[in-house]
DNA sequence: ACCTTATATAACTATATAGTCATACAGTTG
DNA sequence: CAACTGTATGACTATATAGTTATATAAGGT
């Protein structure tokens, strides 16, 4: 697949700069690691500072099992880190600018729930 | 799956307010929009205006029924807005803070390579 | 009316992954 | 070391969906 650009003629072409495939992969990588509610309530859970497992399980109600999973693609996707200490695994952010898209992608939600209660006169 | 959140005396209890479960579905469905290389060509494709299918089908060098497709998905999450004149159906961004999203990204993305470069002693 | 072009959609395949259960592994305590 | 606790992981199921092919629909041109 192969990403292309508009010149002034009108014509598609390669694209030279902008955008290689291989940095929108990533940048769709990481809207994936956004992209399911329970690794939402996670970040939601360590907005205040580090989390052990047991701690991120209790508060997000589904399995140990599932939890240490969905730690992990967060981990891998850069946006956690973890520091072992004992039996414990603390969990922590480690990108900070999620929180800012998380805000950014918020008002777009309400923006858009506005707009349709205004089209149904609401 | 029950949202909770920590009080003073350390123990998590429901959450009265905030991130209702319902919003985390909203945003990680926004976020889900996002998360395919596809679909952040064809924003990249309409940065500059609106498009019709036939260019965006060029431009991402993938079928048409698939761009039908994925332009449905991007415009049923509100990222999009189409306009049909005659034969031609054109597709353009209906929220902008999009790109907004995607310049974080892209910053957060780069950040990570370069620590990585480093850890490398590149 | 017929042909052509632009777009949408149905049916299908292949793949990815969230969540579960059971189990392994690693550190801690007695 | 034996028992326990906290975390990770393998195997599995169920579901979602990207992409394809073929076809339908709809608007224009002849």
């Amino acid at each position: 697949m192969q990403t292309k650009f508009e010149t002034i003629s009108g014509k598609f072409v390669p694209n030279p700069e902008a955008l290689a495939d291989d940095a929108l992969e990533l940048v769709a990588a990481r809207f994936k690691a956004l992209s399911e509610p329970t690794r939402l309530r996670l970040l939601a859970a360590l907005k205040g500072g580090e989390r052990n497992v047991t701690e991120l399980v209790e508060f997000t109600g589904t399995s140990q099992a599932n939890i240490s999973r969905q730690l992990l693609v967060l981990t891998q996707a850069g946006i956690l880190g973890r520091r072992k200490s004992g039996l414990h695994t603390f969990y922590f952010v480690a990108d900070k600018a999620i929180y800012d898209l998380c805000e950014l992608v918020c008002g777009s939600v309400q923006d858009r729930l506005a707009r349709q209660n205004r089209a149904f006169g609401k």
